[in-house]
DNA sequence: GCAAATTAATGATTTATTCAAG
DNA sequence: CTTGAATAAATCATTAATTTGC
């Protein structure tokens, strides 16, 4: 095949069949093949089968373009995702009100001492000093599955014994189990203990 | 560190910790680490530390675990997509109400000459024989932009004078610019041709 | 069956990042 | 802007699980 030059189409070739793909013409069939090509003889040389090829390439190529695009899309957004929010998934409320919600109905188990102990742990963990800082009001919420876990968005409406916890105009927030701050370095009892 | 045997949790132990975090304990404060190892230690040897990293390991693998679950969902979701769905991304309609929407309007070019040239052949093409086999009157339609192309669904009422293309049961319907069925065959064509 | 060899899980440590207080 | 506490991420190291050849 040394003889022979491939063809290349000219810069305004190409703009005119880019210009017709993104006008809609994925798939010419044999009469639009052959009346592009007529057309664009004008401006180089050119055979139909050049067009049909270009219009083949350009269909496979464009969609694994915009594969590719979306695959990156994705991940980006899988990323934010991930780091922001993945906390808040395990995140859920100390309220009273929710504690026989089935955020809290653990999924059913061979071993129901288990269950208990933890329960009771549980329980006596939620009565422990020092008090749990965030005390809010729940009015609306929403709950969703994200299995293994639940995400729970609810309204919160700051009482007047709330500490400054969240501003008012964010209505939409979600609310940790577990106090926040420590009485003591973690670090600390860490390294002490061992 | 040879001497050393490093902790491991009996099965109980391990229920009971996998519970509580289920339960929402995924971030306990020092005296709450205390409590849940006073606990623990009456179904054996167990230290402060131990539940300490107990839990800092067990969330962050839990967090990398539904990462990689989501990715792989992503992944699955995205391939039906692009193998399903890719070529009706690109499919818009040949009906004469639609020439004058923004569908077909192309963004602004530096060479009008290329765009009007395009657009004769377009219309051009769009008066040629054979006559597109669908025929559908529109009501209702939705326009989706995705980069580099539109979605377009639309309502699709078959007239009287339009060949059995959609049962009318399914109203909600990709339309495709161009014939689905060509005069001839595009490969022998293009064998004949080369 | 079982014991060496390989692989996967996971406890323990270190390093980096975030965030609030001064 | 710096510092320290807390947390998250990355890594190391050992144990549990499994594979493999006999």
């Amino acid at each position: 095949m040394t003889g022979h030059t491939r063809w290349s189409p000219t810069p305004e070739q190409l703009m005119i069949l880019q210009e017709m793909y993104r006008k809609g013409l994925t798939n010419p069939n044999a009469a639009q093949l052959q009346r592009v090509t007529d057309h664009l003889s004008f401006l180089g040389k050119i055979e139909t089968k050049n067009v049909f090829y270009w219009f083949q390439n350009h269909k496979a190529r464009e969609k694994k373009k915009l594969k590719k695009k979306l695959l990156m899309q994705m991940n980006q957004q899988q990323q934010m995702c991930m780091n922001n929010d993945l906390d808040c998934s395990l995140a859920c409320s100390r309220s009273p009100a929710l504690h026989n919600l089935p955020l809290f109905t653990s999924s059913t188990r061979l071993m129901e001492e288990v269950e208990d102990a933890s329960t009771r742990l549980m329980n006596s963990l939620w009565n422990m000093n020092p008090p749990i800082p965030t005390k809010c009001d729940m009015e609306t919420c929403m709950m969703r599955a994200q299995d293994p876990h639940f995400i729970l968005l609810m309204d919160i409406v700051p009482t007047p014994t709330s500490l400054p916890c969240i501003s008012s105009n964010t209505p939409l927030k979600t609310l940790e189990l577990f106090p926040v701050t420590a009485s003591s370095s973690l670090k600390d009892l860490a390294r002490k203990i061992s």
